[in-house]
DNA sequence: CCCCTTTTTCAAAGCGGTTTGGATCCTGAT
DNA sequence: ATCAGGATCCAAACCGCTTTGAAAAAGGGG
């Protein structure tokens, strides 16, 4: 049923019953009645493609999920993303197209969006340091929003971001003012936009409360379990280990808590992890007491967020670039505490053994 | 740039540049490239709306997630599942359309979907016993692929799964050979189809080896690390509690290994785990000797496999069904070991305390 | 009752492609 | 030279919707 046999059965024009069922108001509010209980009971739904022809718009938003090159790891946050993404633009009528694109492929995918008019517009997800895709994406003129920022990229544009910095400084402070002085970063991949903020953070915390940065206590890349795990055997087994971490993803964070209490050492006791916890819906860090201390931030609502702001600016594109800030709260759980005047010597020579 | 002006420029009509792009046989060959060569230099690509219109398909997927009414847990399966099946669209010049649905609107989005014409086939997912969107799907008229299967419905129809209960049954046969007498299932939610299978299994292996099913010893819901923790907490504290646990995810599996450690009890050693490993790419249960013992099969695969039947379906309506199992494979790791011949006997009195 | 507005409705022209049914141009065979 | 037939190319119709510009109908005032 298309809208020429549906004007047709009704012995109206197929302007009139488009308008009527586009809420013009140029159609008498009889024939509006008559023609929406016909679509109803015909069932009809106008065809998106003629729609979308006609208007020249798609009623969709594209999200690109690169697949991250060096391990294949596609990027666990993005359910809940795109969850919460999913339940704006439903709400709106708009759709979600998704293309995962292999990263050397993605200028290509934005270009085609573009020429082919698969979408109005487009999130950009995991912003890396000075992403060139921010500018290609205004050289294109394609509307878009990023989750997350890019430190070193001048231009103006939407994003919403968690206040990363900010946070990792926090609960840096917060480990120090428990007593603990080596504090191990277990961060994301450097080149992430996110990861740098973190580290920075980490590094802002100490310096405030004249701490040295060490090197040695800094490890990143790809947020596994098995790096959470890997990453706090190497340091807890070095020499002067650490006696807190401060983890980029819980993932990570359970991998640090194996380590941890593979050793026979118990987490807040002998060792606090603070965690940044995205509020994934399988990996409900919450209850009563959260099992990680963590700064936490709804992934999901950053999600509803974007997609909100992305329409918004494709309905008025005039309108300025509406930078959102949040901040993530810091929430203590089970896994941290005061740090241990002395920490159980391991039955090893410090020195010599390298 | 569109056909129009393409055509102007090379001094041709639409139809044999339209042809000359589509490699239609009737356009000489010079022309042919003359035409490529200009569409490369102006980068001209076709409208997709115009495109569908003109053609009448839209050369879109279409993935519905239903967010589980329950827990709002957005399935951390699907980021890798359509990760695999992203890299066929994108291989063979087919969008993706994501939609996020609350459970009892999926009906209509399916209805939508075709009447409107968004996408030319859908991938089902999270299939239940019983499933009504299967046949739903086939009175609509869309052509799908389901990953999993619905037990319960007769209708024959194209899916792609994993023999669930053939590797629930030979993970409880290789723990009883283990010597483990009590093996707690934690499982998923019950009407889902696979963890119906699952648990099928388990009940397969334990009357092979002549052992009952102790419905005291199974426990199902949605699989978060704290399901698994809250059931082994609960199991190991109960009066004849498990010696060993057959888990359906690598995120609960995670829970389970808390709440063992927690008490001070040892994988392997005190308490054997076989989970599910469905080799989520940041989950990463490999390496040479993977940490849990596990029953595992690439859910990143399947969705290439789905994807391959979806499209191959589409290209030929008129093909049979066709079904894929997938055989899940037993790779041993280090989280399972002999049952102990005594248990630590907990320092409380067995009876009375109920 | 007529004329002028305001409502209500309509025919037709796009939107940017594909595809049908011919037309034109070359060949080589007769 | 003529002609069949294949190789090329083209004009126009069509896909299903929106929207412009105009016409028809209805309402209101004198």
């Amino acid at each position: 049923m298309n809208l020429k046999q549906l004007s047709h059965r009704l012995g109206l024009s197929q302007t009139t019953v488009s308008r009527a069922l586009n809420g013009y108001p140029e159609v008498g509010e009889a024939t509006r009645q008559r023609v929406l209980s016909a679509a109803a009971r015909y069932n009809y739904r106008p065809n998106s493609r003629a729609k979308g022809l006609a208007t020249g718009r798609s009623h969709t938003i594209g999200h690109v999920l690169p697949t991250t090159t060096r391990h294949e790891v596609v990027n666990p946050i993005f359910g809940d993303f795109i969850a919460g993404a999913g339940e704006v633009y439903a709400a709106n009528d708009y759709e979600m197209v998704l293309s995962i694109v292999e990263d050397d492929t993605e200028e290509e995918v934005y270009r085609a969006f573009k020429t082919r008019g698969t979408v109005d517009g487009v999130i950009l997800h995991g912003p890396k340091l000075n992403d060139r895709r921010i500018t290609l994406l205004q050289e294109i003129g394609l509307p878009f929003v990023v989750h997350g920022r890019a430190s070193g990229v001048a231009a103006d544009y939407s994003w919403v971001d968690v206040n990363n910095t900010s946070a990792f400084a926090r609960a840096t402070e917060f480990l120090i003012d428990l007593g603990h002085r080596r504090i191990a970063l277990i961060n994301g991949p450097e080149e992430m936009d996110f990861a740098h903020r973190r580290r920075c953070g980490y590094e802002d915390g100490l310096t405030r409360r004249g701490l040295p940065a060490d090197p040695a206590l800094m490890r990143s890349d790809e947020m596994t379990e098995r790096f959470g795990y890997d990453s706090a055997c190497a340091l807890l087994g070095a020499a002067d280990p650490p006696t807190a971490f401060l983890v980029a993803s819980v993932i990570s964070a359970l991998g640090v808590r194996r380590a941890v209490e593979e050793r026979g050492l118990r987490l807040a006791r002998d060792i606090s992890v603070v965690t940044f916890d995205d509020m994934l819906s399988y990996l409900d860090n919450g209850g009563q007491v959260p099992v990680f201390t963590a700064t936490r931030s709804s992934v999901r609502d950053a999600g509803r967020r974007a997609a909100r702001l992305l329409l918004a600016q494709i309905a008025a594109p005039a309108s300025l670039p509406d930078p959102v800030l949040l901040e993530a709260e810091l929430t203590v759980g089970q896994s941290t505490g005061p740090a241990r005047p002395l920490p159980p010597a391991p039955l090893t020579l410090p020195a010599k053994t390298r």
